[in-house]
DNA sequence: CACTATATAGACCGGTTGATCTATCGGTCA
DNA sequence: TGACCGATAGATCAACCGGTCTATATAGTG
């Protein structure tokens, strides 16, 4: 009899958090994500232990969807490592044209979280490198000369097209970057 | 007989701002500021009218220092459009190995600075457009086929070398970007 | 000298921060 | 029924936020 969907305290904390973070930065009020999220100070607390194990577990999270969201696109474009590779900026297209789009969420939490030993740097910092092992490995596939450094550089326009992205809004960065990205894959040897 | 240093109340409180600013983030509190500067409060709103004033400022003038170094480094590089666009990247190097580098300045303005309508954004994003002009001048002069394509594909390198240096420490990003650069500089057409 | 502008130190304001607390509500299970 | 547990609301805390204030000190100019 119990309805399935009606998420806990923990989860409506986590999705608040999530949206409020990326849209109002990691400095946003305690109040205003347990209003959001229509939750209990204590709980807050209870599960997470205080704003920065919510902070870190968002970003969990977040990297968690993204990268579900790149196994997706790179499957949803077959087989061929370069379409697979190539499909990570077609998609960046509809990533930056999103409404509430503001750029990396992973660059800003790293940028605002001052203190360097804050545990989100350990989730941002090990998402970018699963994310440079999933380019690197389609490059092996093609057999790529360099495949470390041009995973390197795919990983740099990303970052590049998702910054221009959130800062001019006139230009196309995601076709800039896309048309790098080819050229970066189909080096064949050093010139 | 007057010491010609000794630099005033504003200009202290705008350099310990602009280091401030970029080591703690633009969420500096305003005593942090007056404190490192060794100035009275009062002194920072009678020049400035505030700390949004003040920040505001501060990008202003950091614009103003970094677009000074685009126009040193590419003079030191001496007449030929290629040498001087490259030895942008080249100065890259050099930014990112900074002490305490931590990712481009503007960026992590435009991202701290949730309000929209904060005037620091108008400063950067002018700022942003005089960069991508100094590029594509360089490039219309080498009779580049699509200069202003190229000038935001250039910008994008340095946005995306920035945000790896900050991040990802491993890397040599300025040389990956580099590598990049020259393909789009030496694209004479589409292939 | 006096006048004015500018800088200083620091008290003070209301509001907000993150965090801890008590008390209560509403189920579940024995 | 009654014990228990997660969640709730909300009071409360010290600390800090940006901003305004008064009073005093200093420097330059007439």
């Amino acid at each position: 009899m119990s309805t399935p969907d009606a998420p806990g305290p923990r989860e409506r904390l986590l999705e608040a958090a999530q949206s409020l973070t990326y849209s109002h930065g990691m400095g946003v009020g305690v109040d205003a994500l347990l209003t959001a999220a229509n939750v209990a100070r204590r709980s807050l607390y209870e599960h997470f232990g205080g704003k920065d194990g919510l902070l870190t577990e968002v970003l969990k999270r977040a990297t968690e969807a993204d990268e579900s969201r790149y196994a997706a696109t790179m499957d949803g474009a077959g087989e061929d490592p370069r379409d697979r590779l190539l499909a990570v900026f077609d998609d960046l297209e509809g990533v930056i044209a999103e409404p509430g789009f503001r750029g990396c969420r992973y660059l800003a939490a790293d940028l605002a979280l001052t203190d360097p030993h804050h545990p989100g740097h350990a989730v941002t910092r090990a998402y970018r490198e699963r994310v440079s092992g999933r380019l690197e490995h389609e490059l092996r596939r093609l057999e790529h000369p360099r495949p470390a450094l041009a995973a390197d550089q795919l990983l740099l326009l990303i970052d590049g097209a998702l910054a221009a992205g959130a800062t001019r809004l006139k230009t196309e960065p995601a076709a800039a970057a896309r048309e790098l990205a080819e050229l970066v894959i189909d080096t064949r040897s050093r010139p």
